[in-house]
RNA sequence: GGGAGUUUAGCUCAGUUGGUUCAGAGCAUCUGCCUUACAAGCAGAGGGUCGGCGGUUCGACCCCGUCAACUCCCA
């Protein structure tokens, strides 16, 4: 067969993912070996993978097919997310912008209808990635966060969290999303710092009865369009400059309000004027301070962020035109005192982030979270759940639990599940899975039937639904106690970024322990941050983050995985650069062209040329110590780490070394025996690599033998790396010492490549270069080797080790240049000599030192004596 | 303001029990090669007082303190 010249990896891609999801190999269900289990982070159905996802499944691939190949049971998971609040406002733009139809003109039902279209267009994208990228997911076992199963289940433990006591309605300070319309979570907003402004505003004092004292009190804002919704103004008892005010009121400006002067120490006097002005209903600091002052609340927005009937002034406009207009007017008035310059920080919310939360007073379902808190901070500190890389984000998780705020989950929206919460017309509820039920439950609640309840208008956060993930797409809460729950719960591994830390993994290490009692998963492995080569996060607005199929078209799916893959340690943020996926389609090409080789040879029985039996003996030694190296390294997660090891052996180890060792002459046949071990090895290298790069592993796999129907790479199992034998290693270590060295002279001596040379070893330990000689001949291009015990005149000389060589050739050498080189390497020498001598010679060092350490120092010593004595007789012989 | 992390070759990063045969890899650079697998390649080379300062130790890239710069999380 004809081999192309370079590896394409389109074809191959397309066609293995293919045979391999024919072939059921994806397919996971329930046996008598060991499950290893891992759920995908469903990506939201909003958009297209980017490279975090692609580092993200790239690395769940690994570790799955890793385990497929070493016993286990491997179940992955796919699915996608219906991302409440994200996919909502993009529908909504969607329909807007495309069809000129507001949400408002819809019903509910209608509005799904189109949220659901848009699902199934971008959920197909997404799984389209996902099989370009060679994930082996099962796609059988697809799960979505709106499937009817999973809507169930979410709604089964709301009501379930409601009964227990840890869910509760309440109208509490939230964060709102004006654009959205919907109360946010605390985790959903997201500060940014900026240059703001503090105005100064004077508000006159009046007495007890209303009479004007004449004086102002100066307050200092950054939002001076809340000023009607003032109820007080707070200054620190301790200030001396208002103590005198006890008692007085002072009346806001616009709307003529007399508010209570009060004191209290969370006043900083330091800020600002000293006096603070209280908007209850805008703040949650003054909405603090108002519960404990008794204060009045007056709401002056709209959910819409305009100005309501309650501001009095400037009624229905936007509250940053309205905050223009109150500066203006307090000007006017001569009431502004002065404008300052303030570095401050704005919420926004994460899935509109052109959009300035506002804190407001709302009624709103929450989640009580301490109580289920503690078991879930236990699970991490106590090792139940490991958290990699190390425990770095072990103080990160450990603060957020143990200062964990009440969770608010109700959202203003439509796509997600609705709250199974039931109302009468004068606003009782009860809460329930059906209207059925909620019916009966009021019976039995208020003592009296009726015939329809309304349900709560709103939808669940989307971490509500997804809080089950691990659960529930095994149907563990829809179906309890189901086989597949049963044999894959605990999952293995999540793998997900750092900054869902407390969004996601939390959370579900909560739902997980409060519904099946037991952890979700064994191990978290975070993944950094992607950034482009300039530092910067990829991000859609800057439009540096590459389009992953085209870069897979670019590249090949192999290459992209590699190049993500290469330099991404556990949890440090990544800087990708496409030449990393260059780096991975020429180790492609490398892998290619060393399979071309080895196809052109052709097996003999009896070849004329003696078996190189030392090179098949090194390399096995050599691919079992990295196989174990290997192997070490993925039950410490240190994927990169691994991939870099079969990079370095497969390409250095293997083609640079072994294949040009064993082979053989010009169109000269190969030693059967040898080519057979030849093939094995090439076969166990792909396997090694194929975890990381599937497609072209795998095609190789089939294009080294003819397979047998199901003799497939993808399910060939690891067999224990054997025992490896120092000596032969470091064997072939000092073969390619001494074979760079003497490349290193030729180079220096500027011997041409063709031009060949007699070799003299001089050697005092005769049988250290038998089983390398030849090797060492061929790979330096000498055409005569001998052993000399006489010093070679008007040679080059060199020393590796303890020994000496001798190059003979055609060619003028410099001697003054070798001796140059050897005096060089003979002050080197020396030094390093000085100081293991100086430290054998400290007594405290001897004392103190392990045995190990002081044998090693010994070593040392006599080595490099060994070493200087020979370049001093080699100066000698110049 | 609180907490965490990072700082090693021009660039991106390894360096896990402190012992100069570990200061390393890839990319980039330089030199020489179109050597019948591979120029997306081969063979070599150069390049770093391991952020600054101080300490512990017989010995520090590694441990401690401090300062600086950058990043992230939280308020």
């Amino acid at each position: 067969m004809e081999l192309s010249k370079n590896y394409i990896p389109a074809s191959a891609e397309d066609k293995w993912y293919q045979y391999w999801t024919e072939q059921q190999y994806f397919r996971s269900v329930p046996d008598s070996r060991p499950p290893f289990t891992i759920v995908i982070p469903p990506p939201n159905v909003t958009g297209v993978l980017h490279m975090g996802h692609t580092l993200n499944e790239t690395v769940q691939d690994i570790l799955v097919r890793h385990a497929r190949m070493s016993g286990f049971n491997a179940c992955w998971v796919p699915g996608s997310d219906h991302a409440s609040i994200a996919t909502e406002s993009k529908v909504v733009n969607m329909l807007k912008d495309e069809k000129g139809i507001e949400k408002s003109q819809l019903t509910r039902a209608e509005f799904l209808k189109y949220a659901y279209e848009w699902k199934d267009k971008y959920g197909g994208i997404i799984y389209h990635q996902i099989k370009k990228l060679g994930c082996s997911v099962d796609w059988e076992r697809v799960n979505f966060t709106m499937d009817d199963h999973y809507y169930k289940a979410v709604i089964r433990v709301f009501v379930d969290l409601y009964e227990k006591g840890l869910i509760y309605r309440g109208a509490r300070m939230i964060n709102w999303d004006p654009k959205a319309k919907t109360a946010l979570s605390d985790e959903e907003v997201e500060y940014k710092e900026l240059t703001g402004k503090l105005y100064h505003v004077k508000y006159a004092v009046v007495n007890a009865n209303g009479d004007a004292t004449g004086e102002f009190i100066t307050i200092a804002t950054q939002r001076p369009e809340t000023i009607m919704g003032d109820t007080a103004i707070c200054v620190n008892p301790e200030d001396e400059r208002y103590a005198h005010l006890k008692g007085h009121f002072a009346v806001v400006p616009l709307v003529n309000r007399k508010v209570p002067v009060i004191y209290d120490t969370y006043v900083d006097k330091e800020f600002g004027t000293g006096a603070l002005k209280v908007t209850p209903a805008h703040d949650i600091n003054d909405y603090n301070l108002g519960l404990k002052h008794n204060l009045p609340i007056v709401d002056t927005l709209n959910d819409d962020g305009t100005l309501s009937a309650a501001a009095e002034v400037f009624v229905g406009e936007d509250r940053f035109r309205a905050r223009k207009k109150v500066i203006a007017a307090l000007a006017e008035q001569g009431l502004l005192v002065k404008e300052e310059e303030y570095a401050t920080r704005l919420g926004y919310s994460q899935r509109n982030p052109d959009t300035v939360v506002e804190p407001r007073i709302s009624t709103q379902w929450f989640v009580k979270m301490a109580d289920m808190a503690q078991p879930a901070l236990d699970a991490v500190v106590n090792g139940n759940v490991k958290i990699h890389p190390g425990d770095r984000f072990l103080a990160t998780y450990k603060y957020w639990m143990e200062n964990v705020k009440d969770w608010c989950i109700s959202r203003q929206l439509w796509w997600g599940q609705q709250i199974p919460a039931w109302y009468d017309e004068s606003g009782q509820f009860v809460v329930a899975e059906t209207h059925e039920a909620a019916l009966q439950a009021y019976a039995k609640q208020f003592g009296r039937e009726v015939t329809t309840l309304k349900q709560d208008e709103d939808c669940l956060d989307t971490w509500f639904s997804s809080w089950l993930w691990p659960v529930e797409v095994f149907h563990g809460i829809s179906q309890p106690g189901n086989a597949d729950i049963n044999y894959y719960y605990p999952t293995s591994v999540l793998v997900t970024g750092q900054d869902i830390i407390f969004f996601w993994v939390a959370r579900m290490i909560m739902a997980g322990l409060e519904y099946k009692q037991e952890k979700p998963f064994s191990d978290v492995y975070f993944t950094g941050m992607v950034r482009d080569k300039l530092g910067r996060k990829m991000s859609k607005q800057l439009g540096n983050s590459p389009d992953l199929l085209e870069l897979i078209d670019r590249f090949g799916a192999d290459a992209v995985r590699f190049g993500i893959m290469i330099s991404s340690p556990a949890g440090n943020d990544l800087l990708f650069d496409e030449a990393s996926c260059e780096q991975g389609r020429n180790f492609n090409n490398k892998m290619w062209n060393a399979l071309k080789l080895v196809k052109m040879w052709t097996p003999a029985e009896n070849t004329a040329a003696p078996a190189p039996t030392f090179a098949v003996e090194w390399f096995e030694h050599r691919l079992n110590e990295v196989h174990a190296e290997v192997e070490k390294l993925f039950t410490d997660f240190r994927l990169s780490e691994a991939l870099k090891a079969i990079y370095s052996l497969i390409w250095d180890d293997f083609c640079s070394w072994y294949l040009e060792w064993i082979k053989p002459g010009f169109e000269q046949p190969i030693d059967a025996g040898v080519y057979e071990k030849t093939i094995g090895f090439f076969e166990r290298l792909v396997q090694l690599l194929h975890p990381f790069m599937p497609f072209v592993t795998e095609e190789l796999y089939h294009l080294l033998r003819d397979r047998k129907a199901g003799d497939d790479l993808v399910i060939r199992q690891f067999t224990a790396p054997a025992a490896t034998n120092s000596g032969i290693l470091a064997e072939g270590a000092l073969a390619k010492e001494v074979i760079s060295s003497i490349r290193d002279v030729r180079n220096k001596n500027q011997i041409k490549p063709k031009d060949t040379i007699a070799l003299h070893i001089e050697t005092r330990e005769g049988q250290s270069f038998q089983r390398i000689e030849s090797i060492i001949a061929k790979q330096v291009n000498a055409n005569e080797i001998g052993y000399t015990k006489d010093a070679i005149t008007g040679a080059i000389t060199l020393v590796v080790q303890k020994d000496k060589f001798y190059i003979v050739t055609d060619m003028q050498v410099d001697p003054a240049a070798q001796k140059a080189q050897l005096e060089k390497d003979l002050a080197y020498q020396k030094g390093f000599l000085l100081s293991v001598e100086k430290k054998l010679a400290n007594e405290r060092f001897m004392q103190n030192a392990k045995p190990e350490v002081v044998e090693t120092e010994r070593q040392k010593k006599a080595d490099c004596e060994a070493k200087i004595l020979a370049i001093e007789e080699s100066l000698k012989t110049l």
